[in-house]
DNA sequence: ATATGTGCAAAAACTTTGCACCACG
DNA sequence: CGTGGTGCAAAGTTTTTGCACATAT
């Protein structure tokens, strides 16, 4: 199970004094797997698709890794009005987009970002380190479907 | 209590088919009011401040008036990770910026603002209806006073 | 050896929900 | 009267924490 990709977050980990055990390459590997694929997972769905591979993982393991990760600046908290804490794998910076009828969430990377986040920087005075930016509203498929469902029930 | 100000709910309310109760008004009241001192309540310090003038409302109603008034787009809730949700009296499409250090948030309006978020909506295709919008970072004080720790203990 | 990290389970924090009572329309 | 709203308390979720055991340096 252990990558190529691991030896990145093997470096990393040592290098800021934490042990790269493998429970951490493990739910790194399973984060990134999640992230190629656009998923958003949170700790209880990040903690089964772990499990897959190493049986004997805990939930707690799984949210310290984590956290360890976003902290390291190699994973994304993001968190949603009524929802639970959900992480990405995908530490570039980019925007969240949330469908409010289907829940799903997808990511798009604007080339507009870094200029915002300059502008953000240099009018507030501060050191920026992460971001969390998620829009909401109505996905191109539930745009279509909510037309239907008001032309078929309204006049 | 009841201000001038109120009316601008009460309308809505009733537009939107809910009751302008005394409790609604009451917390929209208290919200404008932190949000005028730049400061983003949970329910549990919205309800300390509503409960000083309308002693007997509880904290459901707190969180369901809330819940209401970001469904109306009236407030905005927003969710920090690692944080209670938090609720924002400034409906204006605007930036957090929180402080890593001494969890301080700060509003930040930026001009380039509605032209990301037409950019989003172009390229996703989304209806968008709202949007969260935090930066994590160290404020100024924090970055002067961080330096002077690192002059002190390091080399 | 010793500082770190893990796994389990308990505790805490936050949010939602059910229900009886009240009030406006 | 009936629908919508409130207040209280219980239940449900999510997150944090304490501690004994395991592991890497």
């Amino acid at each position: 199970m252990t990558s190529r990709r691991d030896i990145k977050l093997y470096k990393r980990l040592r290098d800021a004094g934490f042990r790269p055990t493998p429970q951490r390459l493990a739910v790194y590997e399973c984060l990134l797997d999640m992230a190629r694929q656009g998923r958003h997972p949170d700790v209880e769905e990040l903690y089964h698709a772990v499990r897959r591979n190493f049986p004997t993982i805990s939930r707690a393991t799984v949210r310290r890794t984590l956290d360890l990760l976003a902290g390291l600046g190699l994973a994304r908290r993001i968190t949603f009005p009524g929802d639970a804490g959900r992480y990405d794998g995908d530490a570039h910076p980019h925007v969240h987009l949330r469908c409010v009828d289907c829940g799903t969430v997808t990511d798009i990377h604007v080339p507009e970002l870094p200029d915002l986040l300059e502008v953000v920087a240099a009018r507030s005075g501060f050191l920026l380190t992460g971001h969390t930016l998620v829009f909401t509203g109505l996905c191109p498929g539930c745009r279509s479907s909510r037309r239907e469902a008001h032309a078929t029930q309204a006049s």
